[in-house]
DNA sequence: TAGTTGTTATAGAGGAACTATAACACTTAC
DNA sequence: GTAAGTGTTATAGTTCCTCTATAACAACTA
């Protein structure tokens, strides 16, 4: 599990562990059923408050991605499956918009744009 | 053309205009070389304020999707026919993220960090 | 020349992000 | 049972972004 944020990045703290996590997921390093690191172990690593951490876990639980029970902690769902079968499919029509001219910001909105519309 | 936007959403206002615009030009209704509507007509049909209108035509030009000039307004640019030729395969990837049960929010979160990746 | 456009500057109100501390409820391991 | 570890909730403060408001400026068009 390798989490990394950057602070002078211009998205939240949050939004970066979030994308951390589904990083890993996406890549199969962190497979369904395995246990995320507490909350207070990444915020102590990471030098950030525990808030700011259990803020990326609940989007990330709002997403499908993980579980969270107290006292367990926070799991990988199955949903994760899935998760890592769409990465290749992600890349491709990330790697077709390069081709095209149309960067990453770009593209991320364009998709949430036409998720909106279905 | 036709911008929305939703005051009661939690997306910012600039970003709803932006995706408004996107929308138009993903679904063709405005293709490359049309000019759009001035920010200042744009604010006040919305009841807005004219710099929120800018912020969201600006957003567009770093993104490659119109150019301005001041004095002759935003025209969009070429590549928006690369990103019209984009929407049929993101519609695709959101269709498949459906049948999978991952939301919108997920899969425009997992194309962003596909794109960081490469 | 007159009108329209984006650009830049300044200032303020409101809300979100992040931090900090503390207590609580549930689970697991001993 | 007890202790340690977990997410959850509460409160409060600081900082930064969003949005508004006003004004002037520079480039283009008719």
């Amino acid at each position: 599990m390798l989490l990394r944020i950057d602070p002078d990045s211009s998205a939240a703290l949050y939004d970066q562990i979030a994308g951390s996590v589904r990083r890993e997921v996406a890549a199969g390093r962190l497979a369904a059923g395995e246990r995320l690191p507490s909350a207070r172990d990444v915020a102590e690593a990471l030098d950030v408050n525990l808030h700011t951490v259990l803020k990326a876990y609940q989007l990330l639980r709002d997403e499908g991605l993980v579980e969270m029970r107290r006292g367990r902690g926070a799991v990988v769902s199955a949903r994760a499956d899935a998760f890592a079968e769409l990465r290749a499919e992600a890349a491709a029509l990330v790697a077709r918009a390069r081709t095209l001219g149309v960067g990453a910001d770009a593209l991320a909105a364009l998709v949430r744009t036409a998720a909106e519309e279905a």
